[in-house]
DNA sequence: TTATAACAATGTTATATAGCACAAAAGTAC
DNA sequence: GTACTTTTGTGCTATATAACATTGTTATAA
């Protein structure tokens, strides 16, 4: 047994959601059919304009989701987590990748073929569903998002971002939130410049809101932050 | 025959898109769910929160769909225009809507109970891939807009909307943009105050870009135009 | 170790845009 | 018609934030 196979094999106790939606029929199309492919940390997994072609299914690792703005200055548009699926929404489009994504740090990644899933989609009502429920959970995110990041100030946005990144990812027990930014990457997330997000982070500890430890957020008044990101 | 009734024989030759996609079955169930209610300028179609319970057509009028942000300030997140379906992402999220839906000018609307279109969904593929794909296209056109509202420029944004306006409702023969919005309505639309609004169509009147008569917009150089949109 | 680069922190300056006040014009109601 | 509200147009001021420059800090490599 080949090493690829095996991963297939391992990967497909882990797509939950979609999984369970299928028949052993379907499975074993998927088993057949898809791959897994790692990346290194910063590493493309697709640019903006590439052809959509698949499925793609995060099983390790974190991934982000972003666009090339004006001037080069990048903006965040999502992060995805384990076991999150992503990348088809161009596909069911019929447009081109609107959006980059890349390896926020190692990832393993499940690739389907989008004519499979669209095979399977033809006689599987559940998963229709599934694309469908989604996609509005997201057009809804992105609504929401575009009146945050236009409409507070510089505060509230960041604040949104950490909360964002807590509900995302999760505190370790020492209430650090569990993935390590860049100020930088903290700043496109929050659509601000870097030294503001270093500016407003001081800011933060100075009201013992968070400490700060290099890259390390640890959050100290969570019900304060989520306040500030409220109130704009 | 009532004049219920009689609305619903005419819209039925007019919701081209999803009609397509029935059998006559499907269309009878239609016929005999489906309702037609009249919205006069300015009315509240639905608002925020408030639980989604139909899937609506829009057969005439115009209709803005826009949320409440920061202090009062209201974005403008899309426009609706005559055969377009609306407002049943939050149903399908299993959300309360997150955005308000008003009548930009006197509209009828096509009320389609959801249930009646889950029913209809479960064996209809051609349907489900209908909504997959619309969700997908507005999923991105959300996510092209948070970059541009966020990072544009005012003179970049304002461009933006005056061309999405001419590719909405199109120009009449004169270059006239086919809808008469308010400066304050430009301004939710392009996220900015209206004194800017007011102030950057002057300027684009003055650069010769369009002239304005009232809200009477006519577009002199629609090339100039989309290069200010594009650049920003 | 030193050299080099990437990142973080912070102060200073410049500027785009919001906010406000007021006047003129246009609609609307009575 | 007159009174009243709403919308539009402009100028002025305040301010939030970007842009830039500098310095300190931490990693990475030679």
């Amino acid at each position: 047994m080949d090493r690829r196979h095996q991963e297939v094999i391992d990967f497909s106790s882990s797509l939950s959601d979609v999984w369970r939606l299928l028949n052993e029929k379907e499975r074993e199309l998927l088993r057949k059919s898809a791959s897994v492919q790692h990346f290194k940390k910063n590493q493309m997994i697709y640019g903006e304009n590439d052809e959509p072609k698949f499925l793609m299914c995060l099983l390790k690792g974190k991934v982000k989701i972003f666009k090339e703005g004006v001037g080069g200055r990048s903006q965040i548009i999502r992060m995805i987590k384990p076991v999150q699926y992503f990348a088809y929404r161009a596909y069911f489009a019929g447009e081109k990748y609107l959006t980059a994504a890349s390896a926020f740090e190692a990832c393993s990644v499940c690739l389907i073929p989008m004519p499979v899933v669209e095979d399977i989609l033809k006689h599987n009502f559940a998963l229709c569903k599934y694309f469908i429920h989604q996609l509005s959970v997201d057009l809804g995110i992105a609504d929401e998002r575009t009146v945050n990041l236009t409409q507070k100030h510089i505060r509230g946005r960041l604040a949104e971002s950490l909360v964002f990144l807590i509900d995302s990812y999760g505190l370790e027990e020492d209430s650090t939130i569990n993935i390590y930014l860049a100020r930088e990457d903290l700043a496109n997330l929050s659509n601000m410049t870097t030294s503001n997000a270093i500016r407003t982070l001081s800011n933060f500890v100075m009201e013992k809101v968070i400490t700060l430890d290099g890259r390390k957020i640890k959050i100290i008044d969570e019900e304060k932050l989520r306040k500030i990101s409220k109130l704009g």
